[in-house]
DNA sequence: ATGGCTATGTGATTTAAATCACCGTTTTCG
DNA sequence: CGAAAACGGTGATTTAAATCACATAGCCAT
């Protein structure tokens, strides 16, 4: 959590961008930036002009609907970056999802003008802002599956296991309310739900905390 | 429908293609390609190594289940590309969705080993990528809140008006099953939807057809 | 026209989840 | 400390949609 800007940094977190030349480019533009755990880092309807790589820390992604009702769309960590808001400042469009520090987090902002330039003169960065769209492109379908497809219960599984890995734990610290929030269902389901895994023996429930036996 | 590659119509349908360079590239590069209505275009699962920049016609996009069953992503229709695609032969991978000619349809396709190169040679292609990145994932985004924050009935509405609006057409040329097909829900509720919006005076029911009344 | 598809209409029942209405327990804070 | 808020459990009821079970209507081919 005391990451200064510097080569080393930005060669442990983004090994991908090979040339020397980027790399000052990065140490140039670039700017550190801190959250703490819970901080909104971007909202629905609010202007970008920055693109955030995240060296330290990990990043919730959510919808909102209408009624201010939220959906879960997927976690961004170490050496991602956030799709969303590039294609954000690149159309110099409004942010179209709420991004909150998932925990204490680091990331190295890119002021826009940078962003599109980069794209024909650096082949690792044009590979990293392609192979970030075909991540999150994924994720989405992923997303659409799971509501489309699928029941509740695997769902909530589905997004047990996805935040147990995030966070390398088998605890997960959460809320039935704000996992009920999450899957934009409501919190009575959700208890039920992790009753009935309790009872089969693959979880254990604490005040504010899931634990996950087995392997999920 | 008898389009032959030509710089006029490449003029005429991807105007944005501005470089003269990237014009004959494209010429020297792209082969025509003809689907009747109906015809399956690219299905899950399988490789594609030509990406399809749409000349005329249109192209219905779809997501399957573990089941089989079908969920209706978005349509693409002239001046458009197909994003999973360019997605799929970058990674080298296989297709996550499925095409299907909405209408008889000329495509212009560009194989794979190109698109990578272009992407740093000529700006105009660059953006022309990135801008349908942007759009793929905005349709994504709201398939993801319609499927999550509204009841079918706003559903059907919705693809209703898209499937009118694709077609210039008030008349819709469906049945009830594909139009369940799509949404990915039973046919009955389906018809009993659309036997309300009729009794509402919003549209007309006929055999394989749905005539839209007022602005949907 | 007759018989056989395919499309549509509609009632009855079941189901997953939402909603409503409460509990008691734990934590927080004035 | 004690009150209030947050958290979690659990029954009863309602709801949107699925499913089941037919009925009827239009279309096509011999």
């Amino acid at each position: 959590m005391t990451e200064e800007l510097s080569y080393e940094v930005l060669n442990h977190y983004f090994p991908d961008f090979s040339e020397p030349e980027l790399q000052s480019q990065i140490l140039a533009n670039g700017k550190i930036y801190r959250f703490p755990e819970g901080a909104l880092i971007m909202d629905f309807g609010s202007h970008v002009r920055m693109l955030p790589l995240i060296i330290e820390g990990s990043i919730k992604i959510s919808r909102e609907g209408e009624d201010g009702s939220e959906l879960f769309l997927y976690y961004l960590s170490r050496g991602e970056s956030c799709t969303m808001t590039f294609s954000c400042c690149m159309a110099d469009k409004v942010s179209e999802i709420r991004a909150v520090a998932e925990e204490d987090t680091v990331i190295l902002g890119l002021p826009q003008r940078v962003l599109d330039e980069w794209m024909m003169m650096y082949k690792s960065w044009k590979n990293f802002v392609l192979q970030s769209y075909d991540q999150r492109m994924n994720e989405m379908i992923s997303t659409i599956d799971q509501i489309a497809f699928s029941q509740l219960d695997q769902r909530l599984l589905d997004y047990l296991s996805k935040t147990a890995e995030l966070h390398q734990s088998k605890e997960i610290k959460a809320t039935h309310l704000q996992i009920a929030g999450d899957l934009n269902v409501s919190r009575e389901s959700i208890s039920r739900l992790l009753k009935n895994l309790e009872s089969r023996g693959q979880i254990n429930l604490g005040r504010n905390k899931i634990v996950l036996l087995k392997d999920l």
